[in-house]
RNA sequence: GCGGAUGUAGCUCAGCUGGUAGAGCACCGGAUUGUGGCUCCGGUUGUCGCGAGUUCGACCCUCGUCAUUCGCCCCA
């Protein structure tokens, strides 16, 4: 047997101690915030029918069409790692039927998600994201809401520097959607010739798309491109112009982006995302929007829906680190048994404490509690020994003294908890 | 799937048209024979990503391969 590869995968990463901090800050700082607004968390399995998600994403889409994890079960049943979050809460919606007794459902979900995609800045195979999903209520107060609550969590995790960008798609009303499609298309096929060779492929595919080229050619001639709120059905007309006035009644900063399309085919009318510099290419940090016409492309009864997802690992990327964990005790001395007793004493008084097992030189030990950033150090010295006492060090003031078991132990509960 | 950059000590990196490797930090020891963090002195550390090729000789040149990273596509 040779050497074993133990490398892991790509586009995957371990997060160890500081880091795991991070994401659980963050996600501590989610349940809470998102309670405040009446939301349950939902925890659904990491694996779905594959059929899920190739509804509500659309078959033509990347994430579908070659970014998808698919494999098979043994009596062959076709499954996929999922690759968002909002496909699964919405089979939960329809399976588990809680619409049946209650009006609204709001859910929110944390945890892993897989695209299979080039690793880059802020962007990995298996990543994390927090969502929320309202269902059960059309009106531009529930899309609101979305709004206040980010602002609330940003908030809570100190994160600054986030923009908001809004627009409204409209809805699949022939009067709505499908005829500002017809007037985009017809305007970028006047300037083709000076469109990109990716962006005359998306004016068939997905012409939306076009809007949101990165290419400085195409930017121009999007500029003056027709907009997708000056084409809105009346209802939805209505509905993004109340929007605006609650944001601005909320005071809730804004940017109108008439480019902003989203990538998955299931959003209509509002939609959102949150940006920042400082996150290279990916300058999302999430979205969101309505998704009122999901539920029928599942062949379910309408239901209303808006809802949003955060990238759990771009925060993590621009949210100041939460506090350091509180500093401990660490023990020296040089009598296994006697140190042993002292380290399992302050541990069972529920102080964080750690000791050299190696027991090396007195120099070395009280390195090692400088590193483990220890607060006391407990010193259990020949002298100590002799004297039935212990010393105990303050090393963020370099004093000590020397004290009675009981009194020692005193000292410690004093200064660290 | 496509393009660019990078792979040398545990970490961050240097290494001159090719002559078989160095710095800082870290680590260990000493100055301080019971005391860290600062300072000074000394010491250890390498299949130079992997595999071929060119060459008397390759960390350096060629090709391949793997990995990392930044972009494109797409998306959180």
């Amino acid at each position: 047997m040779g050497q074993m590869n133990l490398q892991i995968v790509k586009g995957m990463r371990d997060l160890v101690d500081q880091e795991v901090r991070v994401f659980a800050h963050l996600e501590e700082q989610a349940r809470k915030v998102f309670g405040l607004y009446g939301y349950q968390e939902l925890r659904t399995p990491i694996l779905e029918m594959a059929e899920l998600f190739v509804h509500a994403i659309g078959e033509e889409t990347d994430i579908v069409g070659k970014e998808m994890y698919l494999l098979e079960d043994k009596k062959g049943g076709k499954l996929a790692l999922r690759p968002e979050g909002t496909a699964p809460v919405v089979r939960f919606v329809a399976q588990s039927q809680v619409l049946k007794h209650q009006k609204q459902a709001k859910y929110f979900y944390l945890g892993p998600m897989f695209r299979y995609e080039r690793p880059q800045k802020g962007r990995f195979r298996q990543f994390h994201q927090i969502g929320v999903e309202c269902f059960g209520h059309d009106g531009a107060d529930g899309d609101l809401e979305l709004f206040l609550m980010l602002r609330q969590y940003f908030a809570a995790i100190a994160l600054t520097e986030v923009t908001f960008q809004l627009n409204s798609i409209g809805c699949p009303d022939p009067q709505c959607r499908p005829s500002y499609k017809a007037n985009l298309v017809s305007y970028l096929k006047e300037k083709k010739a000076e469109l990109c060779e990716d962006c005359n492929r998306r004016m068939e595919t997905n012409p939306l798309r076009v809007l949101d080229c990165k290419v400085a050619g195409c930017q121009g001639i999007t500029q003056a491109a027709p907009k997708s709120t000056e084409h809105l059905c009346s209802p939805c007309a209505n509905h993004f112009s109340e929007l605006q006035a609650l944001l601005a009644e909320h005071q809730i900063a804004y940017e109108l982006n008439h480019r902003l399309v989203r990538g998955l085919d299931y959003y209509s009318r509002t939609v959102f995302e949150v940006y920042s510099a400082n996150l290279g290419a990916q300058s999302a940090a999430g979205g969101g929007g309505r998704f009122d016409g999901l539920f029928a492309q599942y062949g379910e009864a309408p239901v209303p829906s808006i809802g949003f997802a955060l990238g759990l690992d771009r925060l993590a990327l621009l949210a100041p680190p939460p506090a350091p964990e509180a500093p401990g005790v660490f023990v020296i001395g040089f009598d296994r048994s006697l140190v042993a007793k002292w380290v399992a004493k302050v541990r069972e008084a529920g102080v964080k404490c750690s000791y050299d097992p190696g027991l090396a030189s007195m120099k070395s030990q009280f390195k090692q509690a400088d590193k483990a950033q220890a607060r006391l150090v407990v010193i259990l010295g020949e002298e100590e020994l002799l004297a039935g006492k212990v010393t105990v060090k303050d090393l963020s003031k370099g004093a000590q003294a020397t004290y009675s078991p009981e009194g020692a132990l005193n000292l410690i509960l004093e200064v660290l908890r």
